[in-house]
DNA sequence: TATTGTTATACTCTATAACTATA
DNA sequence: TATAGTTATAGAGTATAACAATA
């Protein structure tokens, strides 16, 4: 980007040999922190009123698709960990939009369901995020954001296979 | 995914009506969370040799780039708040791989360079880099990542302004 | 008065260990 | 013994407020 006698009006007291790196603002993972970093801050934003974070508003999804689906299986859905699970289900059943039933044939699993007002609720949180998804078609086409999801679902693959 | 009477096998107590979200796996925001994640996993591990982590290989990068530049500048292209860079710039300190000398002619700011330590192990840890890279490369061409990038540049747009 | 850097601190998000109750 | 859920806790990552030094 600039070259590197430009900056050093200190003097230059230090001289090392310029080492070859890449362009690192155009490295897919620095880009993506940034990109991932704003659309959180927007969905924030979209889902305040709510009091409510992008994850509560999530798994609001997943249980109206799924009702009675088990903790486990949310907390895999939503990649946390249980006890990350747990606080945010509480803060769910606190505010009476979901409830836990525990399962008859297997009493250690809590099945989740939805309450009436957390059905409503997540109908009006569903418009918001349509608004949200409204500023991403502003800027991206169709079929730039499915093969946009399409690539991020393989790069979703890499890691953990290392020396 | 699933049809909702199949997940209750409760007996299903409650009865809300099916609320019509979109298919939250194909959300965009939702994507990023598990790419990003993913990504930042394999550098941790890449960068793990080295006891540092992928913003320190950054701040290396951009100052190796732009010897002398300002912590507010280098603050302000990694995205960081003024306070957490210090701390980021303190740990390459101690470990000598960056100094920070007094700029003559505004003594306020506080030029970064890179000691010969910091540019070897710049070095080498631009190797490793190459290695993150060669993953993602496997999984995505050159064209896909030039798109990808340029995407996401154009997402980062999204946010702040709504009512 | 404004800016650079620093300290102290708090909040969010994520992760681990140990426990319970069921199976 | 193994699994679902829970509690308590620790660690990243990120944010704000207040301050010192310099301009």
């Amino acid at each position: 980007m600039r070259d590197r006698a430009e900056a050093s009006d200190g003097g230059g007291v230090i001289d090392t040999p310029h080492v070859a790196t890449c362009d690192l603002a155009r490295q897919i993972g620095f880009r993506l922190r940034f990109t991932q970093a704003a659309l959180w801050k927007d969905l924030l934003l979209t889902f305040r009123p709510f009091r409510l974070r992008p994850p509560h508003y999530a798994a609001l999804v997943m249980i109206n698709d799924a009702p009675g689906l088990s903790q486990q299986d949310l907390s895999a859905q939503l990649g946390l960990k249980g006890p990350n699970l747990v606080s945010l289900i509480n803060d769910l059943s606190k505010r009476g939009l979901v409830e836990r039933h525990q399962r008859e044939n297997d009493r250690r699993v809590n099945g989740l369901f939805l309450t009436g007002p957390g059905a409503r609720v997540l109908a009006q949180m569903t418009e918001a995020h349509a608004r949200h998804q409204a500023r991403i078609a502003a800027v991206l086409s169709p079929e730039d954001r499915a093969r946009l999801v399409t690539m991020l679902e393989s790069l979703e693959r890499i890691g953990g296979d290392q020396a």
